[in-house]
DNA sequence: ATTGAATGTAAACAAATTGTAAACAAATTA
DNA sequence: TAATTTGTTTACAATTTGTTTACATTCAAT
């Protein structure tokens, strides 16, 4: 399920939005200044954030910028809320990062039909649950790993790793990428240990299942 | 460079936009209805178009549709132009695939502003590309190059240096462009070298397709 | 046709990359 | 705390890739 962060200091924003899109289906969190709006951003994760331009404490422009500037949270859909139209709010906003805009007052209607939009739009590459390629099977929710319907236990490296290759069968990924989404880019261990995980991954899933891509990286065999 | 093309039937608009774009540095194509901003779009591969909602002929969300159609052209980001703001007006554009919308009156810092932003939003993703010529097909992402389809397998440089070539089929590169972009104006090697991997790559995509330009350098034979 | 420079090509060698096992460290669980 | 699992580093072997060299061949100008 998609989750949906709403920042506004607004309680009748917050609950209006709420309602509207829960009725959707999509898991929604709130929160009430940029602070919070960034602490909740790295522990929840969202797909996306509504966010108010206009707040105490840290506004949804800082708020963008701070998101933009951390890598892991780089990919999030950030949709601005803002009751101004002037143009200079907008290319502020834009240039901090914004994916797209929401005027006040806000239509049910268009808010569900841009918000299922924009995702869609993005989901093109990412946030599915689970992935199916060839005899492997992986569930996110369920930290699971099946090949050919048989359970089989993957350490936490090594799951997370698998992910990321799973994503896009056949494109490659550099060790540096690697490092920098499975590892994250603050935490620092020698690139061999990519090797040693990849290794193990195959002892589990079979030889063939990754290629390796000479002086590049690795990916899936499509 | 970025490819831009814009399609709308009052020529003022044109004119406007390609003036302000232009100025930034972007490649600017045009078409006056639907029908031939389909067809343009198919032959130049913009990375973005923009498209004004009513036009003769076929409209803007009927072009839209078209394109969102044709998984070649999927990956183009598309911007309406819309002179209303009705709501069914949007939901209609944006169920058919748009990215996002300008209003008239087109302002130029905003434009230029939600252009490059836009651009600079899909480019995180989608660096993506493939370069088709004549039997072989370069994919930059994968790592991988086919010929009649059937995947071969090239060391990194020498795929490198196929994809620089590929990039012009046609054009000469000299032995010092080659030098530079493949191996970097820090790294020496003798330039014989070049020729080694040239011998390697005629060996795996046939001897026709790498033509030398005596006392110049090499290029793909057209 | 002759000549000389440029290029083709095979082989030898050098360098870089990766696979893998094993040792060790850190984290987790009982 | 001890036992177990997971994560990281390291060393070395195997393999692939990159570079140079030497000699053969081609091509264009004379």
């Amino acid at each position: 399920m998609k989750k949906i962060l709403i920042v506004d200091d607004e309680k009748d924003i917050l609950d209006f939005l709420s309602y509207n899109l829960k009725k959707e289906g999509f898991s929604i969190y709130t929160a009430s200044d940029g602070l919070e709006g960034l602490e909740k951003t790295k522990k929840i994760k969202p797909d996306l954030i509504i966010v108010d331009l206009m707040m105490p404490k840290m506004n949804g422009i800082e708020m963008c910028e701070n998101i933009r500037n951390d890598k892991k949270l780089s990919n999030v859909i950030i949709l601005f809320l803002t009751a101004r139209s002037e143009d200079y709010t907008q290319i502020a906003a834009l240039d901090s990062g914004a994916d797209d805009f929401l005027k006040k007052p806000i239509k049910p209607k268009l808010l569900i039909s841009k918000v299922k939009s924009i995702m869609r739009r993005f989901s093109l590459n990412k946030n599915l649950k689970n992935y199916i390629h060839k005899d492997v099977e992986l569930d996110i929710e369920k930290y699971s790993v099946k090949i050919k319907g048989d359970n089989i236990k993957l350490a936490r490296k090594e799951f997370d790793l698998l992910k990321l290759l799973i994503n896009q069968p056949g494109k490659v990924y550099t060790r540096e990428e690697i490092l920098n989404d499975v590892w994250g880019n603050d935490i620092h261990v020698v690139d061999r240990t990519i090797d040693v995980h990849i290794n193990r991954l195959r002892d589990k899933l079979g030889q063939k299942f990754i290629e390796t891509i000479k002086g590049i990286g690795y990916k899936i065999c499509e």
